[in-house]
DNA sequence: CAATATACGGAGGCAGCCTCCGTTTTCAAG
DNA sequence: CTTGAAAACGGAGGCTGCCTCCGTATATTG
């Protein structure tokens, strides 16, 4: 099967390849889901044509850059499932996401992007991991009688999100978004 | 103060108006909150600069494409004041929103946008009118003690949205919106 | 019918999207 | 170290969209 005498990966490509996902870190989270790619590119040092090279499509470069977050997202999850009351974990789980994308307002967009479009279809595994992780959360709830049964690991992220970016910029805005999130948790109740 | 001796307005003015709102249904509809405005000019067979002239930006558009369904929202959140318990009101009024929008799937980013971004900043009076009423019926039902005190109309109209937004379209967009929707507003509870 | 206030339309300048391909660089075999 | 081919680079080019500006056209009014 594996016809794979390959050489090994050029180290230009390599290091523009991290070049391109700290400039998106930077232009992204100024300018938000819709910034330009061009910027990125030239902030990068590099032309627009590497940059589509290494990332096809938008969400493809949010995806690299939000690699680690979501590593840590899952690690939180996997945390919170073998201690806490399920219900106060899916919570704690919550307000761990917003923190992480507090400090990046402006890259909130694209991480929702990731999470909900792109992910949701499937396609990348660590997407899925976390959500399996809150799924087993759910579970447990689910079985202890305490947490309603028709609700998804789907529906917890996506709700997150869609609460964190509708939200208005602001100086109100962790306080905001911690509220109606908590009011959603209390409505998780069964 | 009314220093107001002013000619009629220009039939030909009124009309491109009411084509450009027309176009701007179908083109929206279709493409969305980002559709391409020129599109719009196009469909409706006007020049770009007659577009710009009438509507100085993409909400005034949008503003002037939702007009009549604001009202109708609004008339709604009149009626459900008077009749029923207040809790149920406002899921009533939510659902009713949900049903407005589902149907012209294409425009929720627009309408969205102008419920959140542009009149949540105060400007148009309408939809103020929009939350007041909200506000009205939350208060009914906070002074019964059934609904918790730390809610705002914005936060179920931002809500509101986030939830239809977020939401992946398909089949079973309608029904996975009115169960989130309906965790929230179990949530509302005091 | 004229005069003029109003409104029209689209060219023009700028920016972003993405593709394509001639040029450059890296790798590794000899 | 040389060398040649695989891999990667970069940016020009073609397209679309944004918004402004202003010369031209037309509705209204006396």
């Amino acid at each position: 099967m594996a016809e794979v005498r390959k050489r090994k990966p050029r180290s230009d490509a390599q290091k523009n390849r991290e070049l391109l996902i700290e400039a998106a870190k930077e232009v992204l989270g100024r300018g938000g889901p819709n910034a330009s790619l061009e910027a990125v590119a030239r902030r990068a040092g590099v032309g627009i044509g590497t940059l589509y090279r290494h990332f096809p499509t938008r969400e493809a470069l949010f995806m690299a850059v939000f690699s680690r977050e979501l590593d840590q997202l899952l690690a939180t999850a996997e945390d919170l499932a073998e201690r806490e009351d399920p219900l106060e974990a899916i919570r704690s789980w919550l307000h761990a996401n917003v923190n992480l994308v507090e400090t990046k307002r402006g890259m909130l967009g694209a991480l929702s992007l990731v999470m909900t479009e792109d992910l949701k279809k499937g396609y990348t595994e660590r997407s899925n991991l976390v959500l399996s992780a809150m799924d087993r959360l759910l579970e447990k709830g689910r079985s202890a009688g305490e947490i309603r049964d028709d609700v998804s690991a789907e529906d917890l992220v996506q709700t997150l999100y869609a609460i964190c970016y509708a939200r208005q910029p602001g100086p109100d805005w962790r306080e905001n978004v911690l509220r109606v999130l908590d009011i959603f948790v209390d409505g998780l109740k069964r």
